[in-house]
RNA sequence: CGGGGUGUGGCUCAGCCCGGUUAGAGCGCCUGCCUUGGGCGCAGGAGGCCGGAAGUUCGAAUCUUCUCACCCCGACCA
């Protein structure tokens, strides 16, 4: 492609809107434009790019066996009423005119055919995939292509026959990804993730550590164990119970509270004091017990409760049904809630809570003695620092951006959709699904997010939109013209993608910094300078190393540098 | 959905508090000259309902109210 006659908008200055490198690099090298919000054109440059990233994709899904196919993003809204995912909040987007809705994944349709054509254990197992544009109700989008109101995405399902070949299929999507990531030159890591609103009974998620990302993740450096702060767990000791466990008695806490006033007030440790979180699960009050200050993680606490509705109580409602205030609540003697507490408390007693009733607390509470907890959960959220739960070595924690997810689904959706097959004995099973997805976006936001300097983007040569930005230093020297236009002409017959900046009136310094900023693996550089020597020059994005080639040999060099 | 911010030429912004000729700058664009190894130089030029609506006023980019859009923080995030 010759400069001169190709549509790349290349920017000077950052635009406004643009906050992070990646955004604004995609922006400024006129890959892509905002068109609303969440919403992007992608201009010829950045779909080479993300085409590329498509045919990676598509060339290791292909391998384990998965098969192409293309579901609609136009479907039934009934369908998603059955599967029971039509009212999840901020998730599908609807259109007007009729009951259709715009899928934000495609689980439903899936199920939809598989349970049509999937009669007989013969015909497991299948994966199938599509790479395909996906729409969901982002409140807020952000972060350019990180997270957008409609984006690209490859999602594939597997339906086994077996838990056993669920595993299978799940593994093997594993390494496809793992391939395609390194492949794409992106540096990743895998965590344990929550399964959320997609159901199932496990996943996992493939990360790249970022300041921009939002997940976070607790990572061991010693033992490699990673989670998301969603599931992540540590290896904190237990409370010790005391001795002998006392009577409970009240104690006045004249305004004393929060746990931190307590253990002001009362010299006492804060492993000692059960908090209480007062909530409503599916409309019925809850009490959750955590051991001081320990923080709630409203994932695992979802996760715990199988899901429904869950709220913090407002302080008036609190009030209405305890007769006390918030920092006054406590599971002795509290009628109306089911109670349930972090696995941290588990058998402890000695234990310090609300009285329920203001400015009073109840001290020696032995939790199976004096409260009803009807279930102990891993509920806490855990802190930096804090002894890996495999090798207790300091967990580090950072924030995380999500490139792909996978999830073992189960029979979710073979259940609400009825998705089975007959046996060999000729009985009715469920299909056992799993399913995978990737934001083609993301990747190739995450690559620039890793591979860019203060010039611009460093493409490798798996997603460069071109091999090669020969530069045609002053299209005005006769010499120059030639031999720049017979370059391209050999490279191009070679197979390379070339990019020839050929503009004619524009400086050197111009096309050189448009050069950096689209940040081509090899620039070729062709001036009156070299020629006059009869060499041209070859610069490596990467690391500004230049090489001078005499002119002769300047395409085999090239086509040498490119098979590296 | 709560809090905050911003809407002025294609892009980045000034002007707005304190209302008053014909609304500005830099970049980009067009024409010509010049220059040709790091976003040159000179000269000329085109391009604006100052996001939208309603008000206040002799007069509104500027003040008031409403509204829309976008961005940021939070909530949410399969």
């Amino acid at each position: 492609m010759k400069i001169s006659k190709a549509f790349i908008p290349t920017l000077k200055e950052v635009p406004a809107d643009a906050n992070i490198p990646s955004h604004q690099l995609m922006m400024r090298a006129g890959m892509m434009r905002q068109l609303t919000a969440g919403v992007y054109s992608y201009l010829p440059l950045g779909l080479r790019v993300i085409t590329n990233a498509m045919n990676i994709v598509r060339e290791e899904m292909n391998a384990i066996g998965g098969q192409e196919l293309l579901l609609p993003a136009l479907n039934p809204e009934s369908l998603w009423i059955q599967s029971g995912r039509r009212n999840i909040p901020n998730f599908i987007l609807s259109i007007k005119e009729r009951d259709l809705v715009l899928a934000p994944t495609h689980e439903e349709v899936i199920g939809y055919i598989a349970s049509m054509h999937i009669q007989s254990y013969k015909d497991l197992p299948q994966t199938w995939y599509q790479i395909q544009t996906k729409f969901r109700n982002e409140p807020r989008p952000r972060s350019g292509v990180l997270r957008g109101r409609q984006f690209i995405m490859k999602d594939a399902y597997s339906l086994d026959r077996s838990w056993e070949d669920l595993d299978k299929s799940y593994d093997a999507h594993a390494e496809a990804y793992k391939k395609i990531f390194t492949r794409c030159g992106i540096k990743y890591f895998i965590v344990g993730a929550s399964s959320g609103a997609m159901g199932g009974t496990g996943s996992q998620e493939f990360m790249i550590e970022s300041e921009f990302g939002e997940d976070t993740t607790a990572l061991c450096p010693k033992c490699g164990y990673a989670a998301n702060l969603e599931v992540a767990t540590s290896n904190l000791p237990k409370a010790k119970r005391v001795e002998k466990s006392e009577p409970t008695k009240e104690i006045h806490t004249p305004n004393v509270k929060t746990i931190d006033q307590l253990v002001d007030f009362l010299k006492t440790d804060q492993s000692r004091f059960a908090k209480s979180l007062v909530y409503r699960h599916n409309g019925k009050p809850l009490l959750i017990l955590m051991m001081g200050n320990d923080q709630l993680n409203e994932s695992k606490l979802t996760a715990a409760l199988g899901g429904g509705d869950i709220a913090p109580m407002g302080a008036e409602e609190l009030l209405s049904l305890t007769g006390a205030d918030g920092g006054s609540i406590g599971p002795v003697n509290l009628r109306g809630f089911r109670i349930i507490a972090d696995k941290r408390l588990e058998g402890m007693n000695g234990l310090i809570s609300g009285a329920n009733k203001n400015d009073y607390h109840i001290a020696n509470i032995d939790l199976a003695r004096d409260a009803k907890v009807e279930e102990y959960y891993d509920l806490r959220s855990i802190e930096v620092g804090e002894p890996c739960p495999k090798c207790s070595g300091a967990l580090k924690i950072s924030n995380a951006i999500e490139l792909g997810h996978i999830f073992k689904l189960g029979t979710k959706y073979s259940d609400t959709l009825n998705i089975t097959y007959l046996d060999e004995s000729g009985k009715a099973q469920p299909v056992i699904m799993g399913s995978y997805g990737i934001g083609m976006e993301r990747i190739v936001a995450c690559y620039i997010e890793q591979n860019h300097d203060k010039d611009g983007i460093i493409w490798n040569k798996a997603l460069a939109p071109y091999q090669i930005h020969l530069i045609a230093v002053n299209m005005n020297s006769k010499d120059v013209a030639e031999v720049s236009e017979k370059m391209y002409g050999e490279l191009t017959k070679a197979g390379i993608d070339v990019l020839l900046d050929d503009r004619t009136n524009i400086t050197p310094g111009f096309k050189f910094k448009d050069a950096d900023l689209l940040g081509m693996p090899f620039q070729v550089i062709v001036g009156d300078k070299g020629l006059k020597n009869g060499q041209i020059e070859i610069k490596r994005r990467k690391t500004g190393e230049r090489i001078m080639v005499k002119l002769e040999d300047a395409s085999a060099e090239i086509i040498k540098l490119l098979a590296e």
